[in-house]
DNA sequence: CTGAAAGCGCTTACAG
DNA sequence: CTGAAAGCGCTTACAG
């Protein structure tokens, strides 16, 4: 192996080209930037050459001394869920980048959550948006470093700005609807394994029912269509007097719907989400503003990123109910 | 203004930290690695100038001397309609992307086209994916300098790899499934803007449907679910023997099943799609298998970067029929 | 704890 | 059409 060359680790550059076809490093650039014209023969012996090292051109030199600034770009970090709710967020913030500089880079929450957190710090990002998680402290105060702009969608950081849906009133605007529908005998169906938004969307639920002298039964069940149809199944076997149904999640309003028909019976029935099924099984539901959330999450952070990293207090949005059939 | 001053159009650096406050650009660099200590005292004199100045660490030059190569990312290109199909597509490519070392880099085709393709340049991607489009010829050659491997998908391209269902097996899959139901006078209910997927599924309709002698009639409608609806409520009334229906896809499926349910009539119905809904209206439906597009697309793509960019030949996924209570 | 110096891989006037 | 040279903004041994 001659002295001349490169270990083969090492990526080949301009000046290895050059050496070995004998000619300057300059011309090789010359080539490559392709705006200046190169003698057709020595174009040739570069380009063999080139495939022969695997040159590549590194991008990061070139821009460091074209003044490029490094494109800009926000991260955006989703939960590894596969919901449609982060599919309307994910949405609403592709919509408030559209005509933006800015390019939208997508971090998985998956396994390998330390290589992905040095991802992102690697990435050199105008701003990030955290979605329905938590970031690490640790991550945090480096972000904090470099000042990247945060903000947090659908998860409260009380140090960061977020933009969470306020489930409490969703679960009163629930009551709400039951109580004009008559109800006196309301149940709500949540799920197993308990998390804040469940918690206030039964928190509201239950003081606006009591405002009004009601109180509900509760009943838990797994996530799921099915397994919240055969809950309700049995459930009216026994308790066969609830005027009223309040489901955690339009998910399991389907089940719940299916009970209903199986059952033949027409009780209220108030979901929670609003994804597209229930627009086509006409389900009262309370809509989750998830675009908006997107939306609005992101154009904070612009302004944020526009202004030295500042962004504006947190933000809580306002669910709506959509009555429909039920 | 000082003569050491820097005009503020240029972004400040070290050097501008290092001679405002008299010290080398040396230690200011050692400041803002963090790794080695510096005197608490130079330490705030470093921070308030380059407060002051506005200082941003340029990670271009960091990245060049560290040797960091630049992060990989790949780049996909979506196009500006939000229909389900494409979150699913996404959702598959994700996947697919979770445990490489790849980025995910998100890119929309809206307005400003030409500013996407230049960035989506700019970025030096190391692959590309494209979802339901055509990419110019002039940004195609320009990425081939580069050697960026493209998969297309959901749309078919001559000279690249791309990943496409098969409608055509698709529409002959809805055949025969109402043939299957003894259906003798069907009815195929189309968008008005004709698109090669809607050509390709109706022609695998009706070739499936001349196997048994049988014809088909054809409707156009807009696309939504109220339009066809209200097209079926019609169509009855003129023409009440249609024994079979198969929607160009779910939405308008849908607004069929509505027609019907008002109609008081139990006549076979497929979709085409399987988008969330079909599910709990247990429509019977051509599954599109758009997760799997995405996923495989990936894959192939990835193993097109590995591979000195050539990715592998084109391939066409086939549809499956999904039999529901329609 | 700090400076002077060399170098990361490329580009680009400048002078042939 | 081509070379020698300077420089993009940062980091990091080396020698205090």
């Amino acid at each position: 192996m001659l002295p001349t060359e490169k270990k083969s680790g090492n990526p080949a550059t301009i000046k290895d080209i050059a050496r070995k076809v004998g000619i300057s490093p300059s011309t090789v650039s010359r080539f490559f930037s392709g705006k200046v014209p190169v003698s057709s023969e020595t174009s040739d012996l570069i380009l063999s050459t080139a495939q022969e090292l695997g040159y590549q051109i590194n991008r990061t030199a070139r821009r460091l001394v074209m003044g490029h600034n490094q494109p800009k770009a926000v991260g955006v970090l989703l939960p590894l869920m596969t919901h449609p709710f982060f599919n309307e967020i994910l949405r609403g913030i592709n919509q408030a980048f559209l005509d933006t500089p800015y390019n939208l880079m997508i971090f998985n929450l998956g396994s390998r959550e330390e290589e992905v957190f040095q991802r992102i710090l690697d990435e050199g990002l105008s701003g990030l948006l955290v979605v329905s998680h938590a970031l690490p402290e640790k991550i945090l105060t480096l972000l904090s470093y470099t000042s990247t702009p945060i903000v947090f969608l659908d998860y409260e950081h009380p140090k960061y700005t977020s933009f969470t849906v306020q489930h409490r009133a969703g679960g009163q605007l629930a009551a709400k609807h039951l109580l004009a529908k008559g109800c006196s005998h309301p149940l709500y169906v949540g799920e197993t394994t308990t998390t804040p938004q469940q918690d206030q969307r039964l928190l509201g639920f239950t003081e606006e029912l009591l405002r009004s002298g009601l109180k509900s039964e509760v009943l838990y069940t797994q996530q799921g269509a099915e397994t919240t149809r055969d809950l309700l199944l049995k459930a009216w076997e026994h308790e066969p007097h609830y005027d009223g149904l309040f489901c955690y999640c339009d998910e399991m309003a389907y089940g719940a719907l299916e009970a209903l028909h199986t059952l033949g019976l027409e009780v209220p029935l108030v979901g929670f989400d609003d994804l597209l099924p229930s627009r086509y099984l006409h389900l009262t539901t309370v809509a989750q503003p998830a675009v908006e959330l997107g939306l609005e999450g992101s154009r904070c952070l612009i302004k944020g990123m526009e202004n030295s990293g500042t962004t504006s207090p947190s933000c809580v949005l306002t669910p709506k109910l959509v009555v429909r059939n039920t």
